[in-house]
DNA sequence: GAGTGGTCTAGACCACTTG
DNA sequence: AAGTGGTCTAGACCACTCC
C-alpha cells in the first residue's frame, strides 16, 4: 500500500488523490465500485477526515467519483470520452496562443428595429437598439467577425475604444440601465454569409465556427446579443483531460 | 448588511456566497479589487474561516474571484464573456435532451496503415490497426459519423455491441496492452466529405462540426484518434453561465 | 514582523440511506 | 440503530508578500 509522506512539497490531500486516481485508472477500483469510507480512508492513510474530503473532491471535479449522501462514494464511469471546452474573450485567448490581437469597426448604428433572430430569441426593442460589429484580427490576420445587439437609449455616447477594451457584459452595464447576470451561448458550424466572408477573406459558403452569446438580466430579459463567426482554420477549441502530476 | 440565517436550510458558505457574489455583479465590488481577507469575513459574518473558505473557493471555481497566497483575494473581470462547453459521450449527450439513440455500423476493419492525418499526430502502426466506423442516430435521425482508430493485434475479437456500450477508452484497455490516461479533443467545423455527407443526408460540403480526440497512454504515446462529424443542424453545444439560486 | 492565503487536525452535529 | 456523506468549529502551523 502507498503512503502519504507528510514531509513531501506535494500536500496529503493532492498525495492520496493520485493514489486513489491510480487505483481507478488501473482497474483496481471498478466504475460502480464503492470507495472506501471516507472514516476508514483517514485511518488507512492517517489523515483527518477534512483532508480525505478535500481529496475527494478534487477526484469529484476531475469526474472520477461521485458521491452520495448516506450511501457511499462511487468510481463513475470512465471520463476520458467527455471533453471540456472553455472559451475565453477573443483577446484572452488569442494571448494565450501568443499571438497579437487587433480589430476593425466595421460598423455602428442605432438601429429601431431587431433581425427576427433576435426577436425569436426574446430580446424586445423598447427604446432602441445599438448595433456594432467589428473584425478581429489575431498577427493582423483576420479569424473572427462579431455582431452586437444591445438594448439603448440614446445619448449615451460610447467611445469608440470601449468595444476594445472592455467586455460587452461591462458595455451593457455600463451604458444602459440593465446589469446581465446571466449568458447563454450556443456553438455550432455554419456557412459563411456573403457579408462575413468577405471580411474574413474567404469564399461565401465556406464553413466557419458560430457562437450565438445571449446575455440577461436577473429577471432573465435578453438584453444583448452577441454572434461570433470564425475560420475555421483560424481558430478551433481544445481540450485536454489528464491525469493529476504526481510527485514524490 | 446582509447576515447568515444559521437556522436555514440553504447552508451558511452558501448564503455568504450569494452575498459576495450579489457585491460584485452589484459593482460594489469591482474588478481588481481585494476583498476583506478571510479572518475578517469570519468575523464579520460570524462563521469559522473554514466555512469562508469554502464560500470563497465556490466563487472562484465560478471565476468570480482569484486567490493569491500571501496578497489577498481579488475579484476578476467580469466572467460573462466566457463560455463553458461540456461534451459529453453521444449517448448521454442526447439522453439529456429526451432523445433515443441508435447506431449503425458502416466498417470495421483490419488496417495496417493509417491514414496521414493520424501519423502526423504521431501515431504508430505498430501490429496493426483496428478501424471502424459508426453512424449515430438520434431519434432514428443521422447526426454524426465517428471514425475511430486504434492499435490493436490481430485476434482479439471484439463484439459489435461493445462499440455501442462502452467508452472508446473503455475499448482500449480491454482489448490491448494500452491503458488511456490522457484525451486531447479539438473542435472545429469543416465541410463535409462525401463518405459522411452521404450517411448524413447531408449535401457534399455542407458545414459540419467536427471533433477530433486523441487518447494517450502514461507516456504520452497516442494510441487511439477518434474523428466526428456532426451535422450542424442537429447538434450545437450550450454553454449557461448564471449567478448561483439564492434562497432565504 | 505582521498579515495573507494554503493546509491540516480533532471533534461535533446533521440529513440521508439501509438493514 | 448504524453507517454514510455534508457541514461547521476552533485552533494550529506553514509559505508567501509586503513593509
Amino acid at each position: 500500500m502507498d503512503r502519504i509522506n507528510k514531509n513531501s512539497f506535494t500536500p496529503p490531500f493532492y498525495q492520496l488523490a493520485t493514489i486513489l486516481e491510480k487505483k481507478i485508472l488501473g482497474g483496481e477500483l471498478k466504475p460502480g465500485e464503492p470507495l472506501p469510507s471516507e472514516n476508514d480512508l483517514g485511518r488507512e492513510y492517517e489523515l483527518s477526515r477534512t483532508t480525505v474530503r478535500k481529496c475527494l473532491s478534487l477526484l469529484a471535479e476531475r469526474g472520477l467519483i461521485s458521491a452520495q449522501q448516506g450511501r457511499g462514494t462511487f468510481v463513475s464511469r470512465p471520463s476520458l470520452d467527455r471533453a471540456l471546452f472553455v472559451m475565453e474573450e477573443f483577446n484572452v485567448h488569442m494571448a494565450q496562443e501568443g499571438k497579437q490581437t487587433g480589430q476593425r469597426l466595421i460598423h455602428v448604428r442605432f438601429r429601431k428595429e431587431l433581425p427576427e433572430f433576435a426577436l425569436n430569441l426574446g430580446m424586445t426593442t423598447d427604446d432602441g437598439i445599438l448595433y456594432y460589429c467589428r473584425l478581429l484580427l489575431a498577427d493582423e490576420e483576420p479569424v473572427a467577425v462579431e455582431h452586437k445587439y444591445m438594448r439603448y437609449k440614446k445619448g449615451r455616447p460610447i467611445l469608440e475604444n470601449e468595444f476594445q477594451y472592455k467586455a460587452f457584459s461591462e458595455i451593457i452595464a455600463i451604458h444602459t440601465d440593465f446589469l446581465p447576470v446571466r449568458s447563454q451561448a450556443t456553438l455550432t458550424a455554419e456557412s459563411a454569409a456573403d457579408f462575413d466572408a468577405r471580411f474574413l477573406q474567404i469564399a461565401a459558403g465556406t464553413p466557419v465556427l458560430k457562437l450565438q452569446q445571449v446575455l440577461y438580466t436577473g429577471d432573465n430579459k435578453p438584453v444583448g446579443i452577441g454572434v461570433f463567426y470564425y475560420r475555421h482554420d483560424r481558430y478551433s477549441l481544445v481540450s485536454d483531460i489528464q491525469p493529476l502530476k504526481g510527485e514524490r
